[in-house]
DNA sequence: CAATCATATTCGCAACTTCGAATATTCAAC
DNA sequence: GTTGAATATTCGAAGTTGCGAATATGATTG
């Protein structure tokens, strides 16, 4: 495995590692929408918003689009949407595994040790 | 979509976002190994390897197994795997794409400018 | 060409990350 | 119990990130 690859994979993984970042891309994921849109739908201020779309743009997650005096984003490859699906396959599995602890856990109490 | 799930995500991609957890997780794809050999594989500084195994168990993506001495790590769950592969996918797509681009541009060479 | 709207960039600060050096912990063997 | 091996934690310096305030750019409208 070069390293290259490593630093490719780590460079987008960081891109996604924000949860600013993570609204914006599932806001993107059905088509584009313009910057005010996506400003708008955050609730967030419109530096902010402009900042983490030049960070996914950076590496270039998104595209844009200008029309006129608007610029419109979207995702440049749905791989990426892919890539959040599992993600929240996994979210899912983890809180399966969490309950099945917890359900364990009353089965078998524990001594507290008081 | 749930701000706390955003937030886990968020968390796992930061987490994934190092190239050498990435590397990590690439060694353990195919079975657990010592944090001694991973140290080794890895070629980096004891303390360094170890904090980045604390950041992947943090985020409960790695676990580990105490033998005597030593301490045996393993990716908790697949589904991170296929993240990893997923992503080389989108890697190679991209990577598909910039040459197509590329032998375009010999088609049809562009003027420049002096 | 002024005024305005949509978006991007710059700046400064606080918070976080990464690293190696040093130190601590834990187990095993003698 | 002392030594040594394997691993983890703490510390401080250097670098990076995230934020809002302010400012810049660029198209549109009068």
């Amino acid at each position: 495995m070069p390293d290259s690859l490593r630093r490719f994979k780590a460079d987008i993984f960081q891109a996604l590692g924000h949860p600013t970042r993570i609204a914006i891309i599932e806001l993107l994921q059905n088509g584009e929408l313009s910057a005010g849109e996506l400003m708008a739908k955050l609730g967030m201020e419109q530096a902010n918003v402009s900042q983490h779309l030049a960070v996914l743009r950076g590496k270039l997650i998104l595209v844009n689009r200008k029309a006129g005096n608007q610029v419109f984003y979207s995702v440049r490859d749905p791989i990426i949407v892919e890539v959040l699906a599992l993600m929240r396959k996994y979210f899912q599995k983890q809180l399966k595994e969490a309950q099945g602890l917890l359900s364990e856990m009353d089965k078998t109490p524990v001594t507290t040790g008081q």
